[in-house]
DNA sequence: ATAATAGTGTCTATTAGACAATATCCT
DNA sequence: AGGATATTGTCTAATAGACACTATTAT
């Protein structure tokens, strides 16, 4: 071998939508030097592709399968961790709610962080958490990111069930954006990008008028 | 050493719009059995950061300094090199056509090749390229890229030199899009985004009315 | 004066937000 | 019947394209 070679890992930003609110799934880690959450990661294998090392990842630390997930970009400083050399290609997953919820029930080694925005830190249930290597940066470029992409593709939908509602797709915009969206305004937008269609089922034990269910439209 | 190491690359898209025409510059490869027309790229070191690594690759193919670049993606299919496995993290270097035509001068190895869309192929003097490994999807990434960041980033003012006219603007724009753009319009945008400012200064030389010359703006 | 391009003004079509009215369902 | 939310309609502000007009410079 002519170099050395560093190692080659990928970190996971698992992101869900819950009450109202961004969350992304974070682990605690105690191996010292390196204290802190972090993103669930794992190595790159010689024979396994990236997105192969993504689902096996996905399903080693929370048993999730068939999520949606994608490329953010990949960090090399070279100190980034101070053990040894590691390239991180960071992905981010994309659940509903209830999926992950499901997945990661009663581990105190796992938290559901909130992110309020690009700069603000991950929140977890006692206050601001302190993470490990460079994640808490990462997840600035998380929340970039996923703004950015969240009207001109169907990233959103990603963080919804099959069936949905509209005032549910709006709460999952408005948790990524920080802010408030008008409704008809919002329902518009949604309608005329033609990604999703309606169902002509309605959903049931609402104590008021129920809405109608959406779904995406698969082929066209 | 835990696992066995997969090697880790940098290549890169450079790119420059020239006579109106989106180009990326490409390196001839015979290493047999890789052949055909290749990104120029090189092994990212063990203490070389990714940005380090972007800039000696491009100094040592290109001898182009102080150009602007960002990271595009990461690829990763085992067997996207047939001799060993090679994850490549691919970066846009984008450069003013005069400073690109100045650094590639009169070498038979390099070619300056055309990109009509995502799709399209490179093409060269003599008609369409074949290209090694994944580059030629990978340049369809690269185009649709271009074009998603064209209208909320800066990007396209990495294609110009300092001091550039509205229409040399425009040309860029309208060779990364693929269509012509009206004149006021383009102009109003562009004015409206404050990212540039007149100087004050016109163009000479021209046999007709010299345009006012215009530049990124700084700080603010 | 003329050719050719720079730069500006206006009209219109589309889009997005604010606001309000109506519709529907459960208790 | 009443409460709460779903859904729709209208008005308005902002934006982008089309088109046409004026301005400027070299020859």
């Amino acid at each position: 071998m002519e170099y050395q070679r560093p190692n080659v890992a990928v970190d996971l930003a698992v992101l869900s939508v819950v009450e109202g609110a961004l969350k992304v799934l974070l682990m605690r880690r105690d191996d010292a030097p390196v204290q802190g959450w972090a993103m669930p990661g794992g190595f790159v294998h010689i024979d396994a592709s990236l997105d192969e090392t993504v689902a096996r990842v996905l399903h080693e630390k929370t048993r999730l399968a068939d999520v949606h997930f994608e490329q953010l970009a990949t960090y090399g400083a070279v100190d980034r961790d101070p053990r040894e050399r590691v390239i991180s290609i960071v992905y981010m997953a994309l659940c509903p709610a209830e999926k992950l919820l499901a997945s990661i029930n009663g581990d105190a080694d796992q938290v559901l962080a909130s992110l309020s925005g690009p700069d603000g830190p991950a929140t977890g249930p006692d206050g601001p958490l302190t993470l490990a290597f460079d994640h808490q940066m990462i997840l600035g470029d998380v929340v970039t990111r996923l703004r950015g992409k969240l009207d001109y593709s169907a990233i959103g939908f990603a963080l919804l069930p099959d069936l949905f509602t509209l005032r549910d797709a709006q709460i999952v915009h408005e948790a990524i954006l920080g802010h408030p969206l008008t409704k008809p305004a919002f329902r518009r937008k949604l309608m005329d990008r033609g990604l999703i269609a309606p169902t002509g089922t309605f959903e049931k034990g609402r104590a008021y008028r129920p809405a109608e269910l959406y779904q995406v439209k698969t082929e066209k």
